[in-house]
DNA sequence: GTCTATATACAGATAGAC
DNA sequence: GTCTATCTGTATATAGAC
């Protein structure tokens, strides 16, 4: 049984995937677990604080992921390809990325937000570019940005169109 | 002198692109035009029929500059540069994309919106695949949507670290 | 076309009992 | 750790006067 904790933040995450962080109220969380809104506020004082919560434990977990890939996929390029899977995935239940969806709404959100958010990105991208490193492109920094750039934004057509495919189809030819 | 239709326009545009569509109310365009909050109602009875607005008019806008462009400008890579530069000069003055915005708050906007914000996108891709095209590539299709990606990625990304160049530094080599 | 006044709903947050 | 009760602020929207 998990715990009411863990349960919020993961409710939070589907929420701010799906609706942005400020399409969800701290009823709603209430609500959908079966406690009360203001039993919402023992666990997180305050939104902001639920905010960065959410935006570290996935950076860790996220990192977590990347570091096990590197020792169980051989293949630079198969490990890549994974990462693409998984933001098809977040298409295919009708969601953003959690930090995509907060970077756009960057400006109602606090400084330990956008710093977290910075954090998150900039791991992000350092994993991508030793990946085209190990690949042996020339320019693996501009290869990883342009990569993690096309897929945020693919990402984003891809549920606007309800094709979760798009992901896919238009992240072939990055490898 | 503006009419009072065009500056509620003109500011929920800049307003969304800032804050996001759920990130101001009619109180915020009444107090900055200095009418009350009641009057923009009788310009846009609901908040959805600005939003609906916001996009068809830009829509407008962008379809009738690149149809200028296929005639002013006599080379298209020029034209897709001219593109790039647009979405840097956001970045610039810290705003998203209007319909990327948008679509990250798809599920908290009505039907209506969403069946503009594709239009809008369709068209862009369409433009953006003649240019590619013309430029004589192989898979122009393929280009122009990993083009659509990358660009507003790129800009997600730039704002939130606050370096517009991001933009142009990512888009290099699309061309 | 803009105003005042108002209806209704919901947001984030806190105090103090259990 | 969760509750009830409450505060305060703000949102979208409408009716009817000017």
């Amino acid at each position: 049984m998990t715990d009411t904790k863990t349960k919020i933040l993961d409710l939070a995450e589907c929420l701010t995937q799906t609706n942005g962080f400020n399409g969800f109220s701290y009823l709603d969380i209430a609500e959908e677990i079966g406690i009360k809104g203001a039993s919402v506020h023992y666990h997180f004082k305050s939104k902001d604080d639920l905010a960065v919560a959410l935006v570290e434990r996935l950076r860790e977990l996220h990192m977590t992921i990347f570091r096990q890939m590197e020792t169980s996929i051989a293949d630079p390029s198969k490990r890549i390809e994974a990462v693409i899977m998984h933001f098809q995935q977040y298409a295919e239940e009708d969601k953003f990325c959690l930090c995509g969806m907060m970077a756009a709404e960057l400006y109602s959100l606090s400084e330990r937000v956008s710093n977290s958010l910075n954090k998150y990105f900039n791991d992000y991208q350092n994993w991508l570019t030793r990946q085209f490193e190990a690949l042996g492109h020339e320019n693996a920094t501009l290869q990883a940005i342009q990569f993690l750039s096309a897929l945020e934004g693919s990402l984003l057509l891809a549920r606007l169109r309800k094709s979760p495919k798009v992901v896919s189809e238009t992240m072939v030819g990055f490898l």
